[in-house]
DNA sequence: AGCACGCCGACT
DNA sequence: GTCGGCGTGCTC
């Protein structure tokens, strides 16, 4: 009796591929375990999905599996299920969903290795071979070498041809190399018997909601929860449900987004769970993180605790899953395969029948409706914090530092005590011109202008790093009268340091490197630095001490994103600066805008959420964006503009044609239309549900064989 | 994704 | 005339 395996292959196809079980495997072949399968002239990695004794109806000569890769399987059937599910609704391939749960030595795939063969040696000798042939086959004298890294080497055009002529005349060897599974054993340190000493500092409120939800976890049913209130408050309800979740043998998945882990948070749980957490963080190195994998694969772990990638770690049977900072939008993401890992929690704890906690002070408005509206927000009793608030309009925004917020870092620094300045953009000037001939530099392989870093005095684009040495003179008329426009972080360091020249003031941004950032982290942090000034990178920096006065300068800059949720943006990028104040009446934040009356920046700065939330909602709902729509971006990305443009016109042409109820928007040029020499053209499709969408797209997209990238908002 | 096949321009 | 470009299509 033959048995066939339907398996899904570590590419981006969405289709499955059918092969022959060979007769010895049949008995150790199972659903979930990976497999090597000979495809086209390679041999991938691919994964069982379906079994069946009966052959497809389709008439198709079938390959056999190769070689079974698993002895127990590494993807169980829930987990199989659920990925499925997330890759159907973020429109991207199983097989990249499933490969991407696994650490990248799972993958293994044939490399071809040429060898020069005796014949081959023997030709050196002679005068028959043409100059290439005979640099190429010398080059292999000594020892083989893999195809791809030849292929580099000499930049030989049609490099296949080229070898399999080669090898036609018998002149060199290829051979196909499986790189080998790194089969370890485990014999990890025998879990620890750590006691749980959960802190049960709950107030009676939060105690009474902590128990709420713990009813649904002795359920075993899918029960979503929104918390929303403040993060000390929903730690200590976490902290009650791991203790319960734990207790009934479940395990938990914790996701945080993807900043720093703080120190204490790591502390908290080594101390509180022993030994039977994982931290995956984006500072592990791809070892540590294997190691991290295969603990929580062999059941040594019964809490994961990481970023958005946690949310495909090998936990049995999670009974919780806890999404905290729900509002962070690195649970979104956006390189291929694109998906975010809140829809994919609430995907997960449904298909393992688990309860489901979303936290935050400050919601998405996406999430924060749905969950009102389905009746699922428990809020908890979180007090005000402490803080004044001013906002300083400045309608120029030409830059100039208002005397008054002079005034009250020159008042701190004489108290010696620490200032934070965010100023969200790198750089010294936006953009410089020249005055005569308006000759405005730009980057050569990107549609965007180079801004002008007065440190390394260079112009610099911040797509892909293209880089000038600034010039004197206009490279376009010759003229002297170069001028600057839109200030960066750099120029306000300048003014900083120029009115406060006694003072220790350091710059942190992106043009750092890791270890740079840590040190400066670390000076600030031992009160070595009086002023720091950052943008975004600072933002996510959660281990800094809080200080009595944070400085925020220019904060509108982030409304003027082309992207529906700039409001939103805005307002919670200022929530996360306002977090490193200290909490107390005397703490200070002070924002100069040009938009002082601005719902975001507003009721970021008072605290208002609910305020924000109606807000932002009325508008949501004027304009038919999410949580009113579902949006789809198709992004078609090619070197060639002409190409990209007709194929994202061919597509609206064929969506068009089953879009009912659907609003096309597009095609048209992406906002930075150009990087690294790639065109990007968009698509936007919105509807009212989603299904609308899934019919369009899965009828359209075949046709557009072209890369790009799909992103779905809802 | 990779790789083969197949059809049009600039060179020995 | 060939070489070699990359558009198109297929891989169980």
């Amino acid at each position: 009796m033959t048995l066939y395996a339907e398996i899904i292959l570590s590419l981006p196809l969405d289709q499955s591929f059918s092969y022959v079980v060979p007769e010895s495997y049949q008995s150790e072949i199972k659903i979930g375990s990976r497999v090597l399968v000979p495809f086209g002239q390679r041999l991938i990695t691919g994964f069982i999905i379906n079994l069946r004794k009966k052959k497809l109806s389709r008439d198709i000569k079938l390959k056999e599996i190769k070689e079974i890769l698993d002895e127990s399987p590494v993807f169980s059937p829930s987990f199989l299920s659920f990925t499925r599910k997330l890759s159907e609704y973020y429109y991207t391939s199983w097989g990249e969903l499933l490969q991407a749960s696994l650490p990248p030595s799972y993958i293994l795939k044939s490399k071809t290795e040429i060898f020069l063969s005796e014949q081959g040696k023997a030709s050196l000798q002679g005068e028959t071979l043409s100059r290439d042939d005979r640099e190429f086959l010398s080059f292999l004298v000594k020892r083989s070498y893999s195809s791809l890294f030849l292929k580099r080497k000499f930049k030989i055009k049609n490099f296949s041809l080229f070898l399999s002529r080669l090898e036609k005349k018998g002149l060199i060897r290829i051979q196909g190399n499986i790189r080998k599974v790194r089969r370890r054993e485990t014999p990890e340190a025998a879990v620890s018997q750590t006691q749980l000493e959960i802190d049960f500092s709950l107030d009676s409120h939060s105690r009474e909601v902590s128990e709420q939800i713990t009813r649904k976890i002795k359920e075993d049913i899918f029960s979503p929860f929104f918390l929303y209130g403040s993060s000390e408050k929903r730690e200590a309800v976490y902290f009650y449900l791991i203790k319960k979740v734990l207790e009934k043998g479940r395990s938990v998945l914790f996701l945080v987004p993807e900043i720093a882990l703080t120190q204490r948070l790591m502390e908290q749980f080594e101390k509180k769970l022993g030994k039977r957490v994982a931290l995956l963080h984006s500072r592990l190195s791809e070892k540590k993180r294997e190691r991290e994998w295969q603990k929580i694969k062999n059941g040594e772990v019964e809490v994961v605790v990481g970023a958005r990638s946690a949310l495909f770690s090998p936990l049995e049977h999670p009974g919780l899953i806890i999404v905290d900072e729900e509002q962070d939008e690195s649970y979104f993401q956006q390189v291929s395969p694109s998906y975010d890992a809140r829809k994919g929690g609430w995907l997960r704890a449904r298909q393992e029948g688990a309860v489901l906690v979303y936290g935050s002070s400050h919601p998405s408005v996406e999430a924060f409706y749905r969950a009102k509206k389905k009746g699922y927000v428990v809020s908890l009793k979180s007090e005000p914090k402490k803080r004044k608030v001013e906002i300083i309009e400045d309608r120029q925004g030409r830059g100039v530092i208002s005397p008054k917020i002079l005034e009250r870092i020159s008042v701190q620094l004489v108290k010696k005590e620490p200032v934070l300045v965010f100023f969200n953009r790198r750089g010294y000037a936006s953009f410089l011109f020249c005055s005569r001939c308006h000759y405005i530099p730009r980057c050569i392989h990107c549609d965007i202008t180079l801004t002008y870093h007065k440190r390394e005095d260079k112009l610099v684009c911040h797509y892909c790093n293209y880089s000038l040495f600034k010039v004197p003179d206009c490279p376009e008329c010759g003229s002297r009268i170069i001028r600057e426009r839109g200030i960066g972080i750099e120029a306000v360091e300048e003014e900083l340091r120029r009115i406060f020249s006694q003072s220790r003031i350091v710059c942190f941004d992106a043009g750092l490197n890791r270890k740079d950032q840590e040190i400066i982290l670390q000076k600030f942090n031992r009160r070595k630095i009086d002023i720091l000034i950052g943008t975004q990178l600072l933002v996510h920096q959660m281990d800094l001490p809080p200080v009595s006065l944070v400085v925020i300068l220019f904060p509108e800059k982030i409304l003027t994103l082309s992207d529906y949720r700039a409001s939103q943006k805005a307002f919670q990028t200022l929530n996360q600066m306002m977090k490193f104040l200290k909490d107390e009446s005397k703490a200070e934040v002070v924002i100069q805008t040009a938009l002082p009356h601005h719902f975001s920046i507003r009721e970021a700065a008072f605290g208002d959420y609910l305020f924000f939330f109606r807000q932002e909602l009325k508008f949501r709902r004027l304009m038919d964006y999410p949580p009113f729509s579902h949006m789809v971006e198709i992004l078609f990305q090619g070197e060639n503009l002409r190409n990209v443009a007709r194929i994202s016109r061919e597509f609206r042409a064929h969506a068009r044609k089953y879009a009912e109820d659907v609003e096309i928007l597009g095609p048209a040029l992406a906002s930075v239309s150009r990087v690294r020499g790639v065109y990007r053209v968009q698509v936007i499709l919105k509807a009212r549900r989603k299904k609308m969408l899934d019919d369009v797209l899965r009828k359209s997209l075949k046709v557009a064989r072209l890369r790009k990238s799909i992103l779905v908002y809802s």
